[in-house]
DNA sequence: GCTTCATACCTAACAGTGCTAGGTATGAAG
DNA sequence: CTTCATACCTAGCACTGTTAGGTATGAAGC
């Protein structure tokens, strides 16, 4: 399914600090999960996710590290931080705010 | 609660559409409809709606006509238009279908 | 009359962000 | 040697909320 980019940026730091608090992650495998998250729906593109994963960096949410995966290939990990926990739970509120203003929206007669 | 500019953009269409379905309203009245809706959490600025507004109208999303309140004031309606009904359709689909993967990164072990 | 406040609509400049469309490089498979 | 999936990155563009204003009406208080 289409997604706007605006619910696109909207949920794509809600979505990505959700998927490290798994565990650490790198921008192919992010893009990975979250389609398999969305069964299938939502796609990202890598033009949007790099510079979401810097601009993370860059807020001190999350930090990265090279490593070497079994296929020799180099990767660059993202690892969630304090600071993005805390910002995690802060879209986690947003969100919930807004989806049930929405919800309310959307009651009542059609 | 400060929500961010990314949340109120990605639910601005559909909370505006939201709204008109139940009938038509004028600027300065949705954003009180909205304080309401979200228990007094989210806040709108006028200089973020008009703009909403006008571009809903160019996008043949909802019609506007100007009326005088019983208060003598004029006042700008809008009214929900056929298209309009399905863009909230389309909305309504996008943001399920992203506050589920959302929940689902949220889910499981902390 | 005069001031003040809520109502009511609008706009310009700015900063931030995804999208498009590229580029670079490695390893595996044929 | 070619092709494909993997893996990371960037520049220019268009769009959108925020900030910070402007304009105007009607009611209330003095």
């Amino acid at each position: 399914m289409k997604v706007t980019k605006e619910l696109v940026a909207a949920s794509a730091t809600a979505l990505v600090l959700g998927i490290l608090r798994h565990g650490p992650s790198y921008g192919y495998a992010i893009i990975n999960q979250v389609r398999d998250l969305s069964g299938g729906e939502l796609e990202w593109s890598e033009g949007m996710l790099y510079p979401v994963l810097h601009r993370l960096e860059d807020q001190g949410l999350i930090e990265s590290y090279s490593e070497r995966a079994e296929s020799g290939r180099a990767r660059r990990y993202y690892r969630l931080l304090a600071d993005g926990r805390r910002a995690l739970a802060a879209e986690q509120q947003q969100w919930t705010l807004v989806h049930a203003a929405l919800t309310r929206a959307w009651a009542g007669k059609s």
